[in-house]
DNA sequence: AACAATTGCGCAATCGTTTGATCAGTAGCT
DNA sequence: AGCTACTGATCAAACGATTGCGCAATTGTT
């Protein structure tokens, strides 16, 4: 491993001259010969700074960790995107981490912020995380920036959730749908609460009734999907079109209505949150309500970064590019 | 952060016998009497070693990065649950990153060895990747190991491809199928020249013919898996049955046949290389060929390991479990 | 011409950990 | 008592990079 000091020898200059030149450090005083004979040597032997060396020195890793709690799920892809970009355009390099072995608390996240690997850390926490309980163990250990929720004490990010909702009901309203069922995520999930908020105002605001039994709490994943499908479905009056709360569930409302021969879109519409890959193979391709979960994971590490420079605790929402419907072909008008 | 300097004042020794003692070193002398104060300040202040100081000294950071083409690839999720818990269980931090943006030869790539951050990699190359190039760009400077493909001077992990491509076939065979189509990766993947190997071993061993225009290569995306069905549904005479080369193009055949109103399985069963939870929730339910892929994570980490410790240049097949079919709805006897 | 200010660069301490060398004290042996 | 052998612990030198400070040499000022 080529270090400093050889690059100092080749270019005949002391190891402080050359760490200056090639920091860029705006305060040093060298010459401009010397400077372009150090850049020279240390492009010749193919220098790097030590990582060890350069983090032990300035007590600063430019490691910045993403932990979420399921890398297959497709949704994370976009905001994984955006973490990594605007983690690559501040020189940072980002570990990435699945929730179940990084949790707050758990040993592997402990090494993580005790030992110093990281300089902070994007989480999003699992459904159903008590958000008190996380910043009691995350505590003034490790800069946080957590999204989709909020904890006390720690940066957050979200996106509009209610009005994705009611993006989704209001495309379904205005194919002439009047009795919409929603599939929401658990009752303890904030984002769930949002959505649901906007599902209900576009609904008052078409002046359609709100039926609770309309509203399922089962959670984000294909099999919760097809339980709030078959809540849904098994209904005395049969909602014509549901909305899901994810893309996932949604994939479980299409299993089910299938299962149950309902024809998708003529006997039953169906609107995702949120829209990934998977959602254009599905069957129907799912219509689907595009979130900016790349800006997300972008303005995430913004958040983040101030927060490690010592900028205040900030609650941020992305609303820039707007939820927007990306209509397929699981949606259309109502049968009758 | 507290440091070991602080432990050693708590417990009133030295630094270097509070480092012998936390980092058990067997050779070192001192009394069991100490090493009780010893563990017990460390415990009472909640010490961690720092990562840096100790990276800088022992040259080796306990980490391996992961780089897989696509993360949100299902088929990655027990890849990657069997390198974790392999480097986990060795004492290491996992560091995942996508090929994308860790291309062998991009900058991040030259951070992640030039910088020393990480002691190895596990690598899967993205499909068309020239393994000549590969080996040359890695070249001495990081210890390599690769996954599905084989690559000069560094160790490698396959899984039995031809076997579960003739398990698949097989399966097809004994339901009744004469006429099986093979939608394929792409022709440069050594992969799925391994499946079409093992599609062949098995129709020729059923003394079935082995028609070429059955065979097509695209690729292992959902697009392609449409592809390669379009292709094989226009045959004029027309296959009763298809293996996919892996659980995204199987989707993709699915919605092809869909779009074609073609009843699967009735009109034609579909099996998938590699299982999924994804493979669970189409419609209807994907029968597929289960690889051990956890078992390949936690391989390559162990020829990982002895690559680092500098152990020769090995070459391995994960063959324990075997390749087993996972029967689900889109497999049938043919119509006729 | 004398002095101050500036430029260009090197010395050496520092970050936290590990580890070979060293040293004082005690026990064992003759 | 005199010697060796061992025990229990400390000292100090690394690892590689950064940075405040100091020291010449040069330039600028009067």
């Amino acid at each position: 491993m080529v270090k400093l000091s050889d690059v100092a020898a080749r270019a005949g200059v002391s190891v402080s001259a050359v760490s200056r030149v090639l920091s860029g450090d705006p305060s040093a005083r060298v010459s401009e010969a010397t400077r372009e004979r150090v850049r020279k040597a240390a492009a010749e032997v193919g220098y790097h700074p030590n990582f060890a060396g350069r983090a032990l020195k300035l007590a600063r890793t430019d490691v910045i960790a993403l932990i979420v709690p399921d890398l297959t799920n497709a949704l994370f892809a976009e905001l994984t995107r955006g973490v990594e970009d605007a983690a690559v355009a501040r020189g940072c390099v980002m570990l990435l981490a699945r929730s179940e072995v990084m949790q707050p608390g758990g040993k592997m996240f402990d090494r993580l912020v005790g030992e110093g690997r990281v300089d902070g850390i994007v989480l999003q926490p699992r459904d159903g995380t008590d958000p008190d309980e996380l910043a009691r163990t995350v505590g003034e250990r490790a800069t946080l920036v957590t999204i989709h929720h909020r904890i006390p004490g720690a940066s957050s990010v979200v996106v509009p959730d209610a009005l994705a909702a009611r993006r989704a009901t209001e495309h379904l309203i205005a194919l002439g749908h009047r009795r919409i069922g929603f599939a929401g995520g658990l009752t303890a999930s904030p984002t769930a609460q949002r959505r649901v908020e906007g599902y209900r105002e576009a609904l008052l605001e078409a002046g359609l009734p709100g039926d609770p039994d309309l509203i399922t709490w089962h959670g984000y994943r294909e099999a919760d999907g097809e339980a709030s499908a078959a809540e849904l479905l098994a209904l005395p009056q049969r909602p014509t079109a549901i909305v899901a709360a994810n893309v996932n569930a949604a994939v479980g409302v299409l299993a089910e209505a299938q299962a149950q021969d309902i024809a998708v879109p003529d006997d039953l519409s169906v609107v995702a949150i949120h829209d990934a890959w998977t959602a254009e193979h599905t069957w129907p391709p799912l219509t689907c309500v595009r979130m900016p979960l790349y800006e997300l994971g972008r303005t995430a590490v913004t958040a983040l970064a101030e927060a490690i420079d010592g900028g205040p605790v900030t609650h941020r929402t992305v609303d820039d590019p707007e939820p927007v419907l990306v209509p397929r072909a699981s949606t259309a008008a109502p049968a009758s």
